[in-house]
DNA sequence: TGAATATACTAGGACATCCAATGGTTGGGC
DNA sequence: GCCCAACCATTGGATGTCCTAGTATATTCA
């Protein structure tokens, strides 16, 4: 990215907001910004982490839900709900693992309408490889304060609990 | 979205990192994809409340931007700049906006490779009563404890200094 | 002054996401 | 036993983001 900018921009944004007689939502409005940007460059950091191996994040976010899974194999379905994204993203990344030889599509035994997903063996060293680079290069210095980290967990944590993503 | 899972996917992604040996680097792994989650939530909500607006995040944010200009017009780079994101995304909004009659491109008075944007009156408009909808629909009630989110604003502003968006 | 470098925008391609619509498959209610 | 609503995966279209390359204009410097 470019310069820093002499002064933060959301931090602007935020004065904005209350000069122009919002003042009562500018600090959740700097808050969501905030997620927004900071979203992106952790995005950044690990798209470039994996583009060597191949990989997006949204394949890569496949590859390790499948090599956790105790049978080896997941119906597409799970994979939509257990990663929160549309099943048309699922096909999507599906298609190209399975163009890549990471994965394998197939039949499930009992129900028609379900295929299964289940990783090939260069899918699962890849999977391995490509973890071990995230935790060396993104999630072991990750620009927290170690201290925030846990602050992040909880409050995040109720966030997506409010918004239905689970249950208690 | 579909009915809540009945366990934090993301509390499952952190106990299979422990369990395989990673636990240094769990805790900022869950923050870290509790940050995209929420990002993700968010985005849909605000898309959702734009969207009878014909507007995009994106489109918003650029108008949004606009009308808080001293002159009311804002050259692509600065833009691209202020928003940080890639220049050819601007290019991308404005292309629409301009369509749209939200905006205006003209030729910068002293520099022959700038080009300026300026909002319509009807983007004028516009950005007031989106901002408006967004104002009552999302940040009014954000699904933050309202303790938390000075706490998110603290801790993603030190996070997105340190990598390099703004100086102290 | 004239060439080399830097800057600003645009064009085309790859990828991911969502939505709406389609075609099979299941399973419950009658 | 049959039918229809619900479910599953896929396709096609729209949007946004980034990357690479290309064109045009400015600026710097020998």
């Amino acid at each position: 990215m470019g310069t820093p900018l002499s002064r933060d921009p959301i931090a602007e944004a935020r004065r904005n907001w209350e000069e122009h007689g919002w003042a009562d939502v500018a600090a959740p409005m700097a808050a969501i910004t905030a997620i927004m940007r900071t979203q992106q460059i952790l995005l950044a950091r690990i798209e470039s982490t994996l583009k060597p191996f191949g990989l997006t994040f949204a394949r890569y976010e496949l590859l390790a839900l499948l090599s956790f899974a105790r049978k080896g194999s997941l119906p597409m379905n799970k994979a939509s709900a257990l990663l929160q994204v549309h099943p048309t993203s699922i096909t999507n990344a599906v298609d190209r693992l399975e163009r890549a030889g990471l994965v394998d599509r197939s039949p499930h035994p009992t129900d028609g309408r379900t295929t299964l997903i289940e990783l090939t063996t260069a899918g699962r060293t890849l999977a391995k490889r490509a973890t071990a680079a995230l935790n060396a290069e993104v999630f072991s210095a990750p620009g927290f304060d170690p201290g925030d980290v846990d602050h992040l967990i909880r409050i995040l944590g109720a966030f997506r609990r409010n918004a239905g993503d689970f249950e208690a």
